[in-house]
DNA sequence: CTCAAAATATACCGATCGGTATATTTTGAG
DNA sequence: CTCAAAATATACCGATCGGTATATTTTGAG
């Protein structure tokens, strides 16, 4: 009748870790105190502490939950198209959408906690790398089927524009939270799709834009 | 036969922003204490807060002094080169220059402030969002003085090339600096060149590349 | 319903935080 | 060299930090 992860102290580790989300992405994790938990959560510090090691271990899961969200919404938008343009496309596009939602979540958690943590905190300095590099091998590996495909040129370089691609999106996004205008990022994904379309063999580039 | 800035609570401001400026960038500004300060500068509490107000102020002034730092080496770099092409390529090629030294200092202090400060702290974050303006500002003007001047395509949108050359930057950065990979930041500067590049009306664009 | 185990709350710990009042030292104009 | 003012060091403050031992409550298998 209980399903795994229907016993008390998963469902209280859940709700930690999505009450914790949003603070720690804000504040940082030095930011965040084991108070601003407790008042978040309604729990104490010894239901926390029977939950979780200590503060860090649940930065590091907050980190893997946002980690996992975003990377489940990528890949659902991604999947629900065909050709490998579109599903490349499919990701400014999921990002555009995103857009308002992780504003108002602090920005981009990957690009927050691995700002924060690349100096001070090796765990979660590699896990923010192993990020990146998992995001962006989802576009290197979409280019290069691509090309295999006839959709792309040849010659393209899939590793240079799954990089530039993530810079694009990190960079406008920091940039759009700390001024407060949208273009940056707005800007940032338009160029990411006529990098896409420049890509694209003559015929294979889908009509809209 | 003094200097106005050469008198000795000066002389001491400059010594502790200048010890203080590297640890802020590294570890934030909630993840550094005063003792790291005054272990830093080999001063005592009651010489920090009797030239700083507080924590916070040498927090402000550090950042200043950082971006007066990266907008005068940018500056020194456009004003070397005459023609508008060439002060914009001016650009990527001085943060080629700037990188090794940038990363060892704890990545670009405008992006690590921004991604600090954007939730928690008003003063600062408009100050970050002032300083990305600002460097926005000197490409556009740059484009937007080579429209004039006939190097550029006349119809560019100076504000547009401006936003997506600064995500780049700050992409760019931030991704090798998390990852440990320097072709983020090289990628994303070369892709910058190649911007301006197809941005040149024939004839103008350097021989270069 | 019972009752052991699991989860949570309470009450505490030492350490460190940012900050300050005041004593001491240093500076530099005259 | 003198000596007041400026700069710095000392010695302290209460508050909060992350964390823990233990008492209490809740859970859920039987």
């Amino acid at each position: 009748m209980k399903s795994k992860n229907d016993i008390k102290s998963n469902r209280t580790r859940r709700l930690i870790i999505e009450k914790a989300a949003p603070i720690f992405n804000k504040k940082g994790i030095s930011g965040t105190s084991l108070s601003d938990l407790t008042a978040a959560t309604g729990l104490t510090k010894g239901s926390i502490y029977g939950n979780f090691k200590d503060k860090n271990e649940v930065a590091v899961c907050v980190f893997q939950y946002n980690v996992d969200n975003l990377t489940g919404y990528l890949n659902a938008a991604i999947e629900k198209e065909t050709s490998c343009i579109n599903k490349l496309l499919a990701i400014p596009k999921a990002y555009r959408k995103l857009y308002k939602t992780m504003i108002e979540y602090g920005g981009c958690p990957i690009l927050n906690t691995g700002a924060e943590a690349d100096d001070t905190h090796q765990t979660l300095r590699q896990m923010t790398a192993g990020a990146i590099e998992t995001l962006k091998k989802i576009i290197a590996d979409l280019v290069e089927a691509g090309k295999r495909s006839g959709e792309f040129h040849p010659c393209l370089d899939a590793e240079k524009i799954a990089q530039i691609t993530m810079s694009l999106i990190e960079g406008g996004s920091i940039l759009s939270k700390i001024t407060g205008k949208k273009t940056y990022m707005m800007n940032a994904l338009e160029q990411i799709e006529s990098l896409i379309h420049l890509s694209a063999l003559p015929g294979n580039s889908a009509g809209t834009s």
